[in-house]
DNA sequence: AACTTTATCAACACTGTGTCGAGAGAGTCA
DNA sequence: TGACTCTCTCGACACAGTGTTGATAAAGTT
């Protein structure tokens, strides 16, 4: 017996049918065909016939695998989102007391470097959650949950006098968090104005210290 | 003679041909359906089927006055546009010397306020932004001058003493400006995590004076 | 009255989505 | 072996939306 045949604890998909036998192939088919042409163009200039296509099946054929276009996407959104959850629970622990200067950088680097290299899917999530409520969710969470951490350390750090009192930590936490979301989304698409790419860090590490341990006086 | 009927210097029009007699009305009527359809759902889910109907006109008629759905939104973004960059203008003007602690939180709730107020056409920037390179362009203006301002109060700022050295301003201004686009974005959406709407302008203003007149030790 | 301009819309061509129903091929089992 | 059941495939359809064409009406001009 090959492998994994009933044994497959139905992949949770994000609204897709559960995967089986020989369909699995031409399941990746898909996923890798809509990652190589997100590298090319924006998603809305993606069809369901072009996903097929690239997959070497019909469109027909497609929906056998995944109920519409923006499916798969969530999918691949889907596994960048994991990434980066692990990436900044990850940063979040070496972090531990002391250092959180230091830390804070390497969290933050570590962060922006999970999203650069899915530079592609990074946007196509951004423009997903546009226009889909499942989208929007996932994304959400993301950002829920950092904000969550970062709000726990703003408190500790207050709570053991190393930075002063100030605006609610969590408000202060969710600018501080939208605002990378914001700047990193920016310096990918190269809009303008936009930071570079190897200033992103500097910047957003200065603003978070100033805005965690600073005041509005100069020293 | 009534009025104007060839003394009109053709409103420029962000790609939209030039409009005479009775048929402003008609324009005017569209403009207004597509305001309030703006209201009460996305831009993805307006047709120009819907936009039509609302003016009392069939679709093949909706294309006399403009080419597209995109030119039809694309103008009413021109004047928030326009309003904001006058908010703007202002704000800084009356923030002269001096007093720039209190002036920079009175141009940021003007700011606030002139977004605020349009808030269903600002979603709609938002969601036109993502596909329509014109108003991507249109967008990148606004933010552009506001950087530059922003840009040139930080470092007169730097010069007279005021502000210490830290990050080269221009990127210290991209990097907050983007920040109040995503923080009020979020607060305009309600999505989560997002600051509450009262609470926006004080969290914005004490991470700006942080970043300009901060360091990131705590006094 | 002939002519021009503005304004209107039915009918068409096209692109893209999602569904239906008729199979083909592979595996099961009686 | 032959009936049965899965998985998988796709041609043909129905629909929704966009944008164009060409015929025409109504109003203004000469």
């Amino acid at each position: 017996m090959p492998a994994a045949s009933k044994a497959k604890p139905a992949p949770v998909g994000r609204g897709r049918r559960a995967a089986r036998a020989s369909g699995d192939e031409r399941e990746r088919a898909i996923l890798e065909t809509a990652e190589r042409l997100l590298e090319e163009r924006p998603l809305s200039e993606i069809s369901v016939d072009d996903l097929a296509k690239g997959a070497g099946i019909s469109r027909p054929t497609f929906y056998f695998y995944f109920p519409s276009k923006d499916a798969v996407v969530l999918t691949i959104i889907d596994r960048l989102v994991t990434a980066a959850a692990d990436s900044r629970e990850e940063a979040l622990a070496t972090m531990a007391e002391g250092e959180l200067r230091a830390g804070l950088r390497q969290a933050l680097t570590d962060l922006y470097g999970a999203f650069r290299s899915r530079r592609a899917v990074t946007l196509a999530a951004a423009e997903l959650r546009m226009r889909n409520p499942e989208a929007r969710e996932l994304w959400s969470q993301v950002m829920e949950g950092w904000v969550a951490d970062v709000t726990a350390v703003i408190e500790a750090e207050r709570a053991r006098g190393a930075a002063p009192a100030g605006q609610p930590a969590r408000d202060l936490a969710i600018a501080l968090v939208q605002m990378n979301e914001r700047v990193q989304y920016a310096a990918f698409t190269g809009e303008s104005p936009s930071l570079d790419e190897d200033r992103v860090i500097d910047v957003l590490v200065d603003i978070w210290l100033r805005a965690i341990y600073g005041t509005a006086e100069p020293s």
